[in-house]
DNA sequence: TTGCAGGGGTCAA
DNA sequence: TTGACCCCTGCA
């Protein structure tokens, strides 16, 4: 069938995508912006997205979404991947000098995932001085214990909680997934989102600048957590999260001497405008892996 | 093996 | 502006 752009098949284990452009399972799975893909041995990627599990096979022009049909493609992959969004208009915008040249072309195949946004608050909460690994460790656990359990090829995987399933959780309970300091923030945020004190469906309704203030009411929600929960949701893209790591790339790369955390927001709103989002994952991709600003 | 510094952040003083 | 925070990792 031809679904908005795409020749897209079904058969019985799941979607075949053709003529998929602008798409790398590794700059996309492991670009630091999603927490719950896991790559398999044969080189595929199995993850867990709104209470679904999808297995990725990719070979150039090619994906294949097994456990993914027809109805689910529809109403939640499609925007998952962002397949709506023309990637080499973005490349184009952002291709500003010699240094995005060379990062777009080396993370051509990233593809900003639209994550579900409750997932992507707890998680990004969850990131603040903390690393992949862990971070990928604390969600997984809390997801084992507190989300609903689902099968796949004889394995067991399990939901992201939801807001009631993490609201009726007592602070030992969450702290038994070793978050330390940040169940608290957990524990305060889930109770705000499920007393309707916060509404997350508020956020795409509010300019970026005010969605950014609204966030920051939350507990554990600063500048850098904020930004990345509009952007991994597919919220804004207008936004450069900027953590110490970013500012040292940016500094490296672009300033040459120190540089404030507003200086480089002020950077890349001027350069890189409503792709900035995009922009920042080529670059903090590109810089990780040529370990610049380490 | 043990000990210690520090981490892609936030909060409160 | 600065230290504390919970836990883990890397390194001496």
């Amino acid at each position: 069938m031809e679904f908005r752009g795409y020749d897209i098949n079904f058969d019985e284990y799941g979607a075949i995508i053709e003529g998929m452009r602008d798409f790398d399972p590794i700059h996309t799975f492991e670009c630091g912006q999603c927490f719950r893909w896991h790559r398999e041995a044969d080189g595929s990627y199995t993850g867990v997205v709104r209470g679904r599990v999808a297995n990725a096979v990719y070979t150039p022009g090619k994906l294949i979404l097994n456990n993914v049909f027809a109805d689910d493609f529809e109403q939640i992959w499609f925007d998952y991947f962002d397949l709506g969004r023309d990637y080499s208009e973005v490349k184009k915008a952002v291709g500003i000098d010699d240094v995005m040249l060379k990062a777009v072309e080396f993370g051509s195949g990233i593809r900003l995932l639209k994550q579900e946004p409750w997932e992507a608050l707890i998680s990004f909460i969850l990131s603040s001085n903390n690393r992949i690994p862990r971070i990928m460790k604390i969600i997984e656990d809390l997801a084992r214990m507190y989300g609903r359990e689902l099968g796949y090829r004889g394995r067991k995987y399990y939901a992201f909680p939801d807001v009631n399933g993490l609201a009726a959780c007592s602070l030992e309970q969450l702290e038994s997934c070793r978050a330390g300091y940040r169940c608290g923030y957990i524990q305060r945020t889930a109770a705000d989102v499920a007393a309707g004190a916060f509404e997350l469906q508020k956020l795409a309704m509010l300019d970026t600048a005010d969605a950014r203030s609204y966030l920051l009411q939350l507990h554990g929600v600063g500048c850098k957590v904020a930004d990345c929960m509009l952007l991994y949701s597919g919220t804004k893209q207008d936004v450069f999260p900027t953590d110490v790591w970013v500012r040292r790339v940016m500094e490296e790369l672009y300033f040459k001497r120190e540089a404030s955390f507003k200086k480089v927001q002020e950077f890349a709103a001027e350069n890189f405008g409503k792709y900035s989002g995009i922009a920042q994952q080529y670059l903090f991709y590109y810089a990780r892996e040529h370990k610049i600003g380490v």
